[in-house]
Parts: C-alpha cells; structure tokens; sequence
DNA sequence: CTTGACTCTCCCCTCGCGGGAGGGACAAGA
DNA sequence: TCTTGTCCCTCCCGCGAGGGGAGAGTCAAG
C-alpha cells in the first residue's frame, strides 16, 4: 500500500492551499485517493503530486478550473495542446489590448484639450455617383470599404474623374438603432453611366456645421466626441444625416498623420453672419439620443496634464515560433 | 442649464454598461449630477463624458475600482502618478511571473521523467571549519551566500585550502516549523584559527542516499523532489540532518548547466550491499511531514510528452524610459 | 488523560458587475 | 385620454476561485 497523506501534508508537498484542495475535490478536479468514511478525511498519494504541480502552474496562467480539468482528461497529446494554446492565445491577445489601451490612456491623459474649430458652411445640391444600402453599424467599415473600391473602380472605367472630394452621408437612424441608411457618393459633373449597386444622386443642400479632423481615420471618433460636445452645448438642432467628407485619404497620401476628413452636422436655416441659436421646438428625444451616440472620446480635463512617459514596451509572444501545429 | 441625460443615454455616450454606471454611483466614483427625488431617475452632464472615459481605460486596464477612485481624486500630479505608476509596475510583474510560469510549465511537461539515480554511501566523520545558526527558511538564501562568503574569506586569509567539497546540513525542523538549524561547512585537514561566527566543526558520520542535481542550484528543487519520492515510495527513515554537497558551484565555472549539487539523505545504518529496509518503527508523523517539505517539482506523467514548442518571446515594459520620477 | 494540532462541514465574503423580477415613469401614437 | 412600448428604479441572486472563521469531531504525542 503506498503512502498516503491527510490535506496538509498534501498541502505542503504541492504548494496548494488546503482550501484550494478542497474546492478541487469538490469541482472534480482533482479527487483524495481515498475518503476516510468516519472521519470524512481525505488522503492523497504521492503520485497525485506531479498533478497537483501541473494544476497550480496552470492556475498560475489564470487558466479556469474547467479549462485545467480538459487539459487533463484530454484523450490526446493534439486535443490537449489545442486547449493549451488556445488558453495563452487569449493571453496574449489581452495583452496587446492592455498595450493599446495604455496607449490610448496616454493620448487621453497627455494631449492638451485642444478646442475644436467648429465652422459654419452652406453646401449647395451636388451631383454624384453613389451606392445607398442600409447597414448595420457594425458592418460600417466593412461595407464603407467596398462601396468606395466599388464607385472609383465605375468611374475610371467610365474615364470620369470626381469633381470634388468623396464623401458620405449617414441617417440618424443609424446612431439611434444599429442601423440606418448610408450613401457613400463622389461627385460627378456630368451624368456617368452607372451599372450595379451605383446610381446617380444628388447630394442635397444643406447648412452644415463642419469640425476637420486630422490624421488617422481610425481616430475620427475623437472629432465626432468633440463636435458632438460642441453641439450639446449649444444645444443645436439636427436636420438630416450627418456627413462625412474626405478631403485627403488613403488614395492621396499614405502618411496617416496628414489624413484631413470633414465632419458635417446639419444644422437649421442660418446665415453665416449669425450661427444658429438654440432651437427647442426641434429638439426632440431623439436628438439627444444621436449626440449621445456621438459624444465620446473628448479629451480630460480632471484629470489632465503633465503625464508624459507612460510608454509602451516590445510586444510579446508566450507563443513560440512553430506553435504546436504538428502537435 | 446644461443638459442633462439619462442614464442608457450617458451609457452609449461612454461605452459604460447601465449596470456598471448605476455601480459606480452606488460607490462613490462617479456620481450623478442629478438625482429625481420622486422618480429616483439618474441623470448625466456631457461634461462627465471625459471622467467615464477615463474610468473606462483604466478598468479596462484591470484597476480596481478604489484606485480608480484615488487616482481620480488625487490632489496633486504626483500623487496621481504614483498610484498610477504603481498599478502599472504591478501590471508588468504580473507579466514577468507569467513568462516565467511558461517556461516552468514547459519545463515540467518537456522533460522526460529522466529517473533519478539514488546511490547509498557512507561518510566518515570529517573536520571542517562552519558556522551553524538557527534561520527561518524564507532567509536560507541570503544566509547561505553570505554564509559561504565570510567562510571562504577566513579561510583565504589563513591560508588554508579545502580538503574537499563545501556543504551544508539542514535540520529536518527547518523543513517542519519553517525554521531549523543550519550548518555551513567546508572541510579542512587540519586545526585553523577561527573567529567571529565561524568556528571549528566536525561533520558527522552517516549512511547517506544520495542524489546528484545537474544544472542550476536554482532549480534543485526538482532533485529534492525526486529524492522526497524515492524516499516516500521506499518508506525511507530518516535520521539527522538533511545535506547538500556543493560539488561544482559559481566559483568554478559561470555555466550553470556544468553545476553539480548532490542531496544527502541520511537513512539507518546499512551495507552498502543490502539497501535499507522500510523502517515502519522509526517512521513517526514528523516524518511525513519532513518528505512533505521535499517532495515537489516532480516530473509529469500523466500529461507529458511532446508539447514541444511552448516558448516565451520578449520581455514587455509598461513604463517607459523616463518614468514619472519627476512628476 | 490531556493537550494541541489537525480535519471536517457549513456559511458568509470578496470584485465588478450581469441577469432578471417586479414595479413605477415617460413620450409617442390612437 | 388611453395604450403601448421603452425606459428606469430597487432588490436579489449568480459567477470564479477560493479566504476567513465558527463549531465540532479526530488524531497522535506526552
């Protein structure tokens, strides 16, 4: 008969917690070799060390218990080394997500609040070839992407070159429910003929109040938050979707830093001389709920200033190079 | 009269659940600027969009709330930096003992369970000079380097050389109570004038199993372990202090991998041509609870083999360069 | 036989919310 | 004005992986 150990010696010998050993007992995790019936205590053998080893350095790597158990009673070396990998994997993917929200973190606490330059603007009715869907917000990038590769493919087909910058115009419906309709449109001088999902449009006129945003398109959010900041405060109204345009974009330059995209919110019948007041009357729910989905990502005030050396290091691989795949 | 929004408005504004803003009131770290006595109603101003904003990085940074707290209500820069840069530095050790737990567990499923040579040996009785002290165990290490040094010191300054391998003894106390006696020793020939803590030794006689650990002295656990298992599966008395043999160490070459440490198990009396038996009579508790201390890091059968290629790449910063000293 | 160390079960606590029940509040449409 | 649907409220339970402690039984050494 081998030697058996009560829980603390067990404890001692593996470095787990009696506690540990009995929350383990009680998911099945890893179970006493024998139960005294009267007493209720438990015994472990020292071969159940080596287990108890693999356990902990698992649970080390913050591996769910349920996870440690598939490991082993995985039936093979190939389903074990996929549970394995899968779990440092995710490890690694959440530290590239706490390396960039350190970034970010960085951004928000070290840049000055710079205030936005806000600009009042009549745009007249414009024709164009453009692609209207209704999308879903998650898609928007995805969808964005191709309708434009879409447009420029049609018109160097048609030799027609655009007669000013690309542009988009996105419903409030899509800031309020997901979902809503979007136009991605060039302007045209002349008609084009179009085929497919293109068709000729006319981007109607509009009073807009137009914040620029420089650099990577990646951070246009900051400009929505900041546009949308300046338009909670002065509580303006909202008549139509809001409109993007691309003044300088991948096509140009690949430097993302001198990226320029326009951020158009239409606002109601002004003239330049006098910007416009506060408007109650069209002022509806709704309307909060479209700056809602816009003000985000302004810049910190409370908390601002002066933190400047927060970097960010190499990047990581708990992966090796050939990973497992003849595992 | 800014305006104010509910609560799913100020929600979609800053990426933050219901649920979690409604916990952040309930805490104390982000309040309402308004409370409707009558319909308890929550409501927000734009101007805490950049606060949430700020709470959510550096949740999603895995802060705990009340530091989130304290770095928001830090009077000073300086002190917001340092609860900053504190969780941050508590970040990249985490990370540290993450790779090092990679390496451990590639370690333990790698290595084939190589099984340990036990030789039987008898050690006469051999003069030395030491010093002896009653250490905790979480101090060993410290002990033993200094230990050696002032040792080796005394012995360079009167001129006298080694007759053999240094040592040390450890009593089984030290691995029962956390704490024991402890004797350094280096053997000598002949009578040398001691003074301070180092005093003339003689270093007992005594049926030795020994093990011999190759590598690092870092990782003489894992040979401690085999030894404690060999020793529980045999039912092994034992009887003195446990030893160590220094037999190649730092001071004769820097390649770790050439470091030879043998582990001495002190058993009964015995010939070397009849092992010892089971000695079930001199076999109390106390024992069990000695090869408990032992008995870890062993190799891994029931999960071994093949998992060949888990690596760990470099080693990541947090903080930069410059960091924060002077804020 | 006593004493002290060890073990058992059972229950509550952590942290940062998520899920859901049950019920009031509010804006838009009929 | 009523309904309808969507919001919002509070309150309670749950997770994961145990930690802390109460109260009671067990075990081995002196």
């Amino acid at each position: 008969m081998n030697v058996r150990f009560p829980i603390g010696d067990f404890s001692r010998m593996t470095h787990l917690s009696v506690k540990a050993l009995r929350h383990y007992h009680d998911v099945g995790l890893l179970d006493p070799v024998e139960i005294d019936p009267t007493s209720g205590y438990r015994f472990y053998e020292a071969s159940q060390v080596p287990v108890a080893q693999v356990i902990r350095r698992f649970r080390d790597l913050g591996m769910p218990l349920e996870e440690v158990k598939a490991v082993l009673l995985a039936p093979d070396v190939a389903s074990r080394n996929a549970v394995i990998v899968a779990h440092l994997q995710r490890m690694e993917s959440q530290l590239e997500d706490t390396q960039s929200t350190v970034v970010s973190l960085r951004t928000l606490l070290e840049r000055p609040p710079a205030p936005i330059a806000v600009e009042y603007r009549s745009v007249p009715i414009t024709p164009a070839v453009a692609i209207t869907e209704e999308v879903d917000v998650e898609d928007i990038d995805e969808w964005w992407a191709y309708a434009f590769a879409e447009l420029y493919a049609q018109l160097h087909s048609a030799g027609v070159a655009p007669s000013g910058p690309s542009g988009a115009l996105y419903a409030s419906e899509l800031f309020e429910d997901e979902r809503g309709e979007v136009v991605a449109f060039i302007p045209v001088k002349d008609g084009v003929s179009v085929s497919g999902r293109v068709s000729a449009f006319e981007v109607p006129a509009a009073e807009l109040a137009v914040a620029l945003h420089r650099g990577p398109f990646g951070q246009i959010d900051q400009t929505y938050g900041a546009l949308g900041t300046y338009v909670v405060e002065r509580e303006l109204g909202v008549e139509g979707p809001i409109r993007e345009h691309y003044l300088v974009g991948p096509a140009d330059t690949d430097d993302e830093s001198e990226h320029r995209t326009e951020v158009g919110w239409p606002v109601f019948q002004t003239t330049p001389a006098a910007p416009p007041a506060a408007c109650a009357e069209r002022r509806p729910r709704r309307w909060v709920r479209l700056v809602a989905g816009f003000a985000e990502a302004q810049h910190v005030h409370p908390v601002a200033v002066e933190l400047e050396s927060l970097g960010v290091g190499q990047p990581v691989e708990l992966l090796g190079d050939g990973a497992l795949e003849g595992g």
